[in-house]
DNA sequence: CATATAATTGATAATAAATATCAATAGATA
DNA sequence: TATCTATTGATATTTATTATCAATTATATG
């Protein structure tokens, strides 16, 4: 038989986003299927451009047009989380769509997701000193990994 | 006499710039003295739009050029904190130009600056969890003000 | 399997904030 | 006041994203 129960992490994400998919008049192309297993499969962040590329390896004549539509597909589903950068660089989490920290390289932009706990704390502070009420974040610190760090030491 | 010492705080704000700007070959147009009074008194992050108008409101002249040159040499100096947006809707502080949390109301985009005491413990977990040695942060916290949140209740 | 429907694709145009360009203007200094 | 050059203002350029639309193709149905 071809369809079998996900059993790797990553094949776990692609069956949560296809059962969303499942839900409405959504359509499954091969080229909109290789995006979904890029993003549901990656832990490092990639672009616009990273995806457009591998996706591209499989599907030759996939337009940077069908990226763009499959990830605001995603968006809307809350399915992929979008890290927005003002110079255009944005990056995209498929792996963990929710709101979480993040650490940024300013060098090599590699970017990171640690298991932090005192979120909610601050969170908690914040709601507390301002009356707002919250319903996402955006907790970004920029610096160098450890590998730029051992590179700018000479 | 005409000068005379800071009394405000928004005096003594500008004062902290124009030291800075001083120190190299820039001059003290007229133009740019209004800009950095609008940033060095503002409280609520303008936008370069907001700037634009309230300057025009006494140069009716100036270009919106001279807005964003002016931005990039406070950017530089590090006197004014950007608050970037991937949507293009950039907000500026020039009160407190150091990173500090900020609450967002995604309705009527109001921004706040509230006094956080537990940042540097989660930096302090990101740094021990990562090993990145950060420079920078970007804290936002998007939800609903006091204010929109009674108008929603209808 | 053949057919109908409409969601999707791919190519391209449009959008818009930020930046670059450059001749004209006007601070700063002596 | 004259000189020098930083700055201005108008405009062009850049570039990631969004919009457009005819052609394609996934899906359901008989
Ligand atoms: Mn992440
Ligand atoms: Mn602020
Ligand atoms: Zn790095
Ligand atoms: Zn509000």
């Amino acid at each position: 038989m071809k369809n079998h129960h996900p059993v790797t992490p990553k094949e776990e994400r692609l069956a949560q986003i296809l059962a969303k998919i499942k839900g409405r008049d959504f359509r499954l192309t091969p080229q909109r299927l290789a995006i979904l297993n890029i993003l549901a499969a990656s832990e490092d962040h990639p672009s616009v451009d990273d995806i457009y590329k591998e996706v591209r390896n499989r599907f030759p004549t996939t337009s940077i047009a069908t990226v763009y539509k499959t990830i605001a597909l995603l968006k809307e589903l809350n399915e992929v989380l979008e890290l927005g950068f003002p110079d255009g660089s944005n990056r995209y989490d498929g792996h963990r769509p929710y709101p979480h920290p993040h650490a940024i390289c300013t060098r090599c932009r590699k970017i990171m997701d640690p298991e932090i706990s005192s979120v909610d704390e601050l969170s908690e502070e914040m709601k507390k000193k301002t009356g707002y009420s919250f319903s996402f974040h955006r907790l970004d610190f920029f610096g160098l990994c450890p590998e730029c760090q051992k590179n700018s030491r000479k």
